[in-house]
This record gives C-alpha cells, sequence and structure tokens, in this order.
DNA sequence: TCATATCTTATTAAAACAGTCGGGATTTGT
DNA sequence: ACAAATCCCGACTGTTTTAATAAGATATGA
C-alpha cells in the first residue's frame, strides 16, 4: 500500500527530537518517549539500528542517553528511512540495492513505472534534512504566534 | 516500507495485457493469468474491484471475458492503483481521501515531509497512462530488434 | 443442454507489524 | 561501595495483512 510502517514514522520523529536538542548533551530515551508518545520499550528497539549506522549515538549510565551522530544539516530524511525500514524499493526488482531482477527485467515496462516512484521518493526524501525540518518548524512557530497576536 | 503489494503489480501488469489486446473483443481471465504467470483465482479477486470502478467491463458467458473501460490513454497507473491499493497515503494522516488528522496536524513538520512524499507518488502515477506503456513497450521492441541485428 | 466464462463468498497458511517483557551491562552521584 | 539512572539485548506474543485456494452460483454462445 506504499505505506511506511512506525519503524520510519516513529524514528523520524526521535531524530526530530534529537535535533531539537542538539548541543545540551544526551537526550535519554525516556524523555524522547514520553515527548513524542511512544512507547519506551520499541523505541529502544528502533535507535538500536539507528545507533549500528552510526546516525545516533550512545551515552551509558546515568545521565546518559543519545545525541546525533553529525550535524542535522547532514542527516538525511532518507538516511533514517533506509536504515529503519530497509532500500527504497516500490517492488523487489527496483530496490535501492541488491533488486531481484526477473528474466524480463531488461525489456518491461512495469519495471520503469516503478523506477521512476523509487526514484521521485528518494528524491524527496533526500532534499530535507533535519536542519530543514528545523528551520520549518521555526517558521510555523512564528506564523502561528502572528496568528495567535491577531486574534 | 512504502511496498506496493502484488494487488497493485499484478493488476497494472493485467490492465496492460488487455491494453494490448484492445479492439479484438474479451479477453478471457485465464488467458491474461497464463500469459502473465498470475494465479488465476487471485486474478479474479483483484479484476473484480477493476469491474466495480469502471475501469474494466465484463462479458459473462462462452466467449466473454474483459475488455478495458476506456481507452488506454484515459487509464492512468494511479487510477489502477488507487481502486487496487486504496488512496495513495505514506502515512493515514496525509491520505488522499479522508485523512485521519492527529490534533497536532496543523503545525506538524513530519506531516509535510509524508505530503510531499504522497504528491511524488501521486505525480508519477498519473502521468502515465497505458497508451504510454504501449509506446513505451513499442519502442523497446524495436530497440531489441536493432540490438538483435547488430549481433 | 453443455462447455465456457464470469461472479461471489468463505477459508487459510505464512509473513509482517507493533509492540511487550525480562534481564544484563555501564556509568554517575552520594 | 552502593543505588539509581540509563543504555543494551534477545525472546515472546497478539493482531493484521498478504496472497492465495476452494467451492459453488450464474450467465451465455454454439
Amino acid at each position: 500500500m506504499l505505506k511506511l510502517s512506525t519503524k520510519g514514522r516513529y524514528g523520524v520523529r526521535a531524530m526530530f527530537d534529537l535535533a531539537q536538542h542538539v548541543g545540551e548533551g544526551p537526550t535519554s530515551l525516556k524523555s524522547i518517549a514520553e515527548r513524542q508518545g511512544i512507547s519506551e520499550h520499541y523505541l529502544e528497539q528502533l535507535i538500536s539500528g539507528l545507533r549500528k549506522s552510526g546516525l545516533v549515538k550512545s551515552v551509558r549510565g546515568a545521565q546518559g542517553g543519545y545525541i546525533l551522530g553529525r550535524e542535522p544539516g547532514k542527516i538525511k530524511i532518507g538516511d533514517i528511512i533506509r536504515v529503519l525500514e530497509g532500500p527504497i524499493a516500490p517492488v523487489d526488482c527496483v530496490s535501492e540495492e541488491d533488486p531481484e531482477c526477473c528474466a524480463k527485467a531488461e525489456f518491461c515496462v512495469t519495471r520503469t513505472i516503478w523506477e521512476k516512484v523509487r526514484d521521485s521518493i528518494a528524491d524527496v526524501l533526500d532534499s530535507i534534512t533535519l536542519e530543514t525540518m528545523l528551520e520549518d518548524a521555526n517558521k510555523l512557530e512564528s506564523e502561528r504566534s502572528l496568528y495567535m497576536y491577531y486574534i
């Protein structure tokens, strides 16, 4: 159904949460889960993958938590989605990595459609970084203030 | 995982098959299933939805089968996908029809990302018709002949 | 009337999804 | 040294979706 699972959605929200607290030292999983309304144990599983891929770093022990693995401007939404949901591939024969082609792939008209879909999704997800999201959030926030002011 | 199910994939192939036999009278489900290597019974379920939505018309009885509901140029891949897989919606809160929004939707930064993904998918799927596919197939076929000739 | 088709409903095995649970390892403040 | 906070890891579970399969009813041309 071309649906994203909760893995991708929760993951992006958690990463955005970390971006909003960048420079404040490690953020605990518990606080992210509370702010985002996500099960803590479940989020733990997801962030485990993000840590292994280097998108976040962990600090163990009391007062520990997670910090972004690199600057918000260098973390694309596509990076997060690929870690949590696997390579972008509306159908397996056009997967970004090791596509399982059938014999007719070379001359398959249907296949070219899925390639276009894949590329258009990847383009969108790779054009947005956590930095972009922070900027957008600031814009929305100031618009909101204006709106509240004039009411 | 942003995956299309077999419904969408088989459906597009079946519709393309019908487009290739346009003007030849009704095509039986059995022959489509055989050419496309799809379970006949399963395809039956899928085409039922296509018929109800008017994308195909059925002719019952012996020598019966299915024909396209309108010209290949007026059937977009997006039409087929929407019938078989439902409205395009990478997440429910940005569904093409009756999105289930949460309270924060108005100021949700994550949401705008999924809207962009939805629109880019819809743009691709609505820019391709069965007619386009027929043209592409002809091009591929002539390229193939050339290739075979020079070997 | 009979072979050929489409239609309709029900059932099912396997996989994916979305968690839940229990315990371990590591660091910090006291 | 010890308790609290926190990350780390593997196993388990209920629900939903997927991808069929099966069986029979209905319609029609020859």
